[in-house]
Order: C-alpha cells, then sequence, then structure tokens
DNA sequence: TTTAGCAGTCAACGGCCACGAGTGCTAACA
DNA sequence: TGTTAGCACTCGTGGCCGTTGACTGCTAAA
C-alpha cells in the first residue's frame, strides 16, 4: 500500500502480466514456482517471490491467504490493460470468418444485431449485449394510418434512418380508409423531414382527427428510450459456468446487468471509435465488483448510435474482449452510415 | 412402487396436499411430526406415517434419505394440480389491480406483452416468458418502400393484424422516391389482402424491380418464426434465488430454456382458453427436471396466437401460477380479438 | 542483486464422534 | 380393523483434530 506509484521494473512487468494470463486461464492463485517453471524468465522463484512482494506493495497483486499464490487486484489488471496490454487485434482469420458471416446475413438490422452479440459473446468468451441504434435528434420520414377495426387505427411512424414504431388509437367515431389515407397524406406533405420542435412551431389548419394524430406523432418522438425488446444478448449461460458465478449473489449481479442494460449507457461515456473498460464496477457498481465490462459505441455521432459489449468476471481475456470488441463496433458502425446516412 | 394406481382415502388425499403446500412454502423435506402439530388432521404422527408410506409405495412422495421427511414426486405433484387443485382463481383485488394495470397502458401490443410478463412474474412468482401473437396465415394488408440513400430502399410489410416488418433491399440502379411509391402503389393495388400462396398464383405483369420486391415480401411471409427478440421476460433472477437454483446446472437450464423459448411451442399443444402444466420436464426435456412451467396460448385461434407462461422450479405455486396465467392469458385474449379482430 | 535453504502459515482433506431428526416396526389398545 | 405409543435404527450434519502439502517470507551466503 505505498502511496508512490513508482515505475516497475521490466521484470516485474513481465511478471504481473504472466499472472494477469495465467490466472485467466486458470482461475487458481499464481505460485512463484509455476512462474519460474512454466515460462521464460529465467530467475529462480525466490527473485519471483521479491518482486511479487514488491507488486503486492504496490497494490497489484493479493493472495487470499498466507500460503497462496498471488492474484490480480482490480489496478493490476487496469495496469495491465492500460500499460502491458498493447494494440491487440484479432487474428485474420477470425476477422475474416466474422467479416464473412455479416456478409451474408440478410439486410436487417435486427439480424446483425443479433449476429453481433452472437459474435462478440464467442469471440471474447463472454456475455455479450448489443443495442439498437438510436437516433439522436428524431425527423419524420413519413407517417400512415391503417385502419383495422371500427374504432381502431394502426399508426406507423417511419423516422428519417428506418426506424419504424407504431401504435393504436381509437377513434371516436368510424373512418373510411380513404379518409385516413388523406389525412396521413396532408400530414407527410407538411410534417415530412422535420424533428419534434420544429412540428411543434410549424402551423397548419389540421381537422381535430388530425391534430390528435400529430399529438400522438410527438409522444413517440419524445419516447427517445430504446424500447427494452431492442436489446440482443448472448453467452449469458456459458459466463455463468465460470467458477466466480457459483456463488448466486454474484450470479444474480450479472444477470441482473444484462437484464437492465439502461445502466450501462451510464456508464458509457466513450466517443464512437473507443473501447472502454470497466474492471470490477470500478467503484460505482459494488454489485459488480467481480464483473468487466468491455464496451463500445457503435454507429454514426450525432445520428445514431448504439452500445454494444461484453461482460464476463474480472478474470477476463482483456485481449480478445477489447478487440473483438472494436473489431464489431467498427463493422456496425460501417453498416449504420451505410445505410442510414443521409 | 405398486403398480395399482387405486384410490386414495381421503386422509392421503390430505396429507398429500398438506405435504405438497409445506414442501412449496419451506423446501425442506416435510417430517410426520410437523404435520400433526401443524395441520388439522386428528391422528398421531405414526398414523401419518403409515399414510406416508403406502404414498410413498404409489410412486407421489420420495425422501432423499432415511431419516429425513417426505416431499413431493413429479406424480405427486400431477396429482395435486389434477385432483387435489381444484379450481383455482386469482383474488378478485389482485384481479382488479392487474385489470387497471392493463387499462392505463398505452395502446401498444409491445406495451401489453412487457405488462403482461411483469404481471406474471410477480403474481406467479416465478420467471415469466411471454411472445408476440403470430399471425397464422398472414395477408398482406400493405406495403411501403422507403428510399434511404442512393441504392439502398426501406421496404416495410403492414399485414392483416397490425404486425409490420421490415427489410433493406439494394437497388441495382438509383431509383426516385416518387416512382417507389408508384411500385408500392401498384402492388398494393394487386396483391393486398392476400396470403403467400393466393399471391403465387395471381398473375400480373411487374416490371424486374416489381417482382423483386415481391420475391422479398414472399420470404418475410414465409419467415413463420418469430423475430428473437419479439420475446419479453421478467422475474428471471428472484427465481433464480430460489435454493434449487444454487446448482449452477439446474440454473443453467432454467437460464438456456428462458433464452430459447422456441422450444415453448413444441410443448405447447393447449388451444386458447387452457392452461397446460409441465411438471419436471415431464421425460422429455432431463435438463429440466428440476422445473415446471405453466403455459397458455392467447390470442385469437386460427388468426393470431401467442404463448404466454411461467417457468419456475418443480416447487411451484402452482395454483398462484395457474390462476394467473389463465387470467392474463384470457386478458391478452381479449385485447389481441379487439385489436386485431376483423 | 540473486539464490538456496529453511521455518512458518494456512487451506484442504479425511477420520472420528456425538447429536438429533425422522422413520419403520411391533405390540398394545379401542 | 384402524390407531397409537414406544423403541430401535438410520443417516445426514457439524464440530473437532491431526496430517499433508503448497506457498510464502526471511536470512545468510554467493
Amino acid at each position: 500500500m505505498s502511496e508512490e506509484n513508482q515505475e516497475l521494473t521490466p521484470r516485474q512487468q513481465s511478471i504481473l502480466n504472466l499472472i494477469v494470463h495465467t490466472y485467466v486461464a486458470t482461475a487458481a492463485p499464481v505460485s512463484s514456482k509455476a512462474l519460474m517453471e512454466g515460462a521464460g524468465l529465467n530467475v529462480s522463484s525466490a527473485t519471483i517471490r521479491n518482486d511479487m512482494a514488491v507488486l503486492e506493495e504496490y497494490g497489484y497483486l493479493t493472495h487470499p491467504h498466507t500460503s497462496a499464490g498471488r492474484m490480480p487486484t482490480d489496478k493490476g489488471y487496469r495496469y495491465f490493460v492500460e500499460r502491458l496490454l498493447g494494440d491487440v487485434e484479432l487474428p485474420t482469420d477470425e476477422k475474416n470468418t466474422i467479416r464473412h458471416q455479416f456478409h451474408q446475413a440478410k439486410l436487417e438490422m435486427s439480424q446483425w444485431m443479433q449476429l453481433a452479440s452472437a459474435v462478440l459473446a464467442r469471440s471474447a468468451r463472454g456475455a455479450a449485449l448489443v443495442t439498437a441504434p438510436q437516433i439522436g435528434q428524431p425527423r419524420i420520414r413519413q407517417l400512415q394510418l391503417i385502419s383495422t377495426q371500427a374504432h381502431l387505427v394502426l399508426l406507423i411512424l417511419v423516422f428519417q434512418g428506418g426506424t419504424v414504431r407504431q401504435r393504436i388509437l381509437t377513434l371516436k367515431e368510424p373512418m373510411e380508409q380513404n379518409a385516413l389515407s388523406q389525412a396521413a397524406t396532408r400530414l407527410n406533405n407538411v410534417y415530412a423531414g422535420l424533428d419534434a420542435a420544429a412540428i411543434r412551431t410549424r402551423p397548419a389548419d389540421l381537422t381535430d382527427f388530425e391534430s390528435d394524430v400529430l399529438q400522438l406523432v410527438l409522444e413517440l418522438m419524445a419516447d427517445g428510450a430504446p424500447p427494452m425488446h431492442e436489446v440482443y444478448r448472448d453467452g449469458l449461460t456459458e459466463v455463468l459456468q465460470q467458477p466466480e458465478f457459483i456463488s448466486q449473489s454474484e450470479a444474480r449481479a450479472l444477470v441482473n446487468a444484462m437484464e437492465e442494460p439502461s445502466f450501462l449507457m451510464d456508464v458509457l461515456s466513450a466517443r464512437v471509435g473507443t473501447v472502454q473498460v470497466v474492471i470490477g464496477g470500478e467503484g460505482r457498481w459494488r454489485e459488480l465488483s467481480s464483473c468487466s465490462m468491455v464496451l463500445a459505441r457503435y454507429g454514426v455521432e450525432g445520428f445514431a448510435t448504439g452500445t454494444l459489449g461484453v461482460l464476463g468476471p474480472t478474470r477476463m481475456p482483456y485481449g480478445r474482449a477489447i478487440s473483438a470488441v472494436r473489431y464489431v463496433a467498427d463493422l456496425m458502425s460501417d453498416l449504420v452510415s451505410d445505410l442510414y446516412g443521409d
């Protein structure tokens, strides 16, 4: 617990590096002897022990009890990610596989998201989570009114960018489909291409019915929050098998996090193009103290962006996770800008 | 293990009934002494033991080891559900609360589904799962083509019944929005109101582009399977806290079942209006041997139906679950027929 | 600065025993 | 014939203890 955060010697760095790697692989504390035998630092176990003691003093390692090996602390993981990991990239063949999969998927956002979560889960060995791209300042492209039953009408609202939302409205008195189409056309002529603010200030003489519809449209535009179900998940069950989740409280925290992804948004301050790593809840989420997340925002900044990432135990293959998240996020960004770019 | 399935005496029935109730409440094997003290059958523990032995011989009870109390077998639960439970109903005040909640929700299928899953989870104390109503034999109501970018067009397909699906298609050469709208109108005039079979046999002279679109429409109509994300879940974390899920393999089976609800469809043979109870996987799902499900189909038979239900440990409050599932299914059926009825 | 050697620590494991909850059986009883 | 009291028996649970072995920390020599 020395307060001085002084530079580590090269050997100390390799030791930390090796401990992180083998601990991630084995989930068991790493002993000095194992390190000596396993890897190419040609010193005795005693020397390694000395350095381990230093690393522990600095707060990068702990051991669960006196006669146990060492394991990384959150601070240790942080150092590893920022100083030792370097720029990791997915192996080229893996990249090609992924790119190929995206290529042969059907041209549909929902398919891409599902694919992205599957790829992330498999490739980063964690629980993957992908949210739909949210339009920043939604603009109407077109609306449509469809009669379904005597007093009921289906309103379909297509936003600039292709997001579609629907709502049912009830009529005071029945209307013909013709009349509905006419109203829709009139509204489209006036309001297509505008955002909510512009719609409010644009005067127009509307029938009562038309202004009711417009009211509903504004409501739908205001509901910025992503519909809960526009979230794709994958790999949760595999991650729950990891030994850290035999304790049901840890498992619960993870499942909760996956079920309520809105909190991800709170975490995620990153810009499109960068990957953010949150280790052990980083103080703010005590329940997630044994979980880490690797997150990125994807899409087109200022227009439509979504979130995607991987959750797992702090003992996570950060290299794989970071490179996979970055690669998939870039891929999704390209897709979004190809499709929805104006 | 006597093969004769003879009638139980009234007292044996009460004993089975009581054991199921207290076992559901406590999750611990029930002893003869506890039964004698707890409930109003005025006989000694020895008599109860005799009857317990008989019930065990018939296969309705087991005990985990010699000196432990009794607990119900799957067959015991089955007997309980079918012979002892009778017609259970949700308490009126609970019904009112639920009805009220549905009343003040917005008129949107997705909201209702979310609400239904929340209500089920809370009311039946289990993990709830609600799938969107699927159109039986989908018919086109209207299609729409919207240009998003040079070579990309968004196809929106509205089915009879209000389900909306969308897909992006790429053009060989750019087209104006006007030309797209015209094509859509032409296709609508010819094909609106038809199902896939009728579309295939209805001749029409179409441009290349129009028949491409039609091809895509047929594909979308053929994808009968519900989009994975049109499934609402709730209450999973609460159920995972139950003691039977401290074993990670049981927990995994449950999480799997919740993530891959398509297998529910296989199970579900019930008609709209009846509730189906599957206890302990009922032989077919070995992984779910310690789970039960209470399921129902809702909607309008032959037109649009969805699935909804509750998963939990076999040690489940069947009375609550069955009545809640039935009530919510009826509610949802009413909503579907109100909205989408033709 | 590194290393060999050694003492010290502590979790894990297995054996042992006492406890107590519950049953099954038998014999007496209504 | 059905019910009950009593008692022997079973078996899981939990505490206790000694052994083992995997590590570390320290010290003194290279």
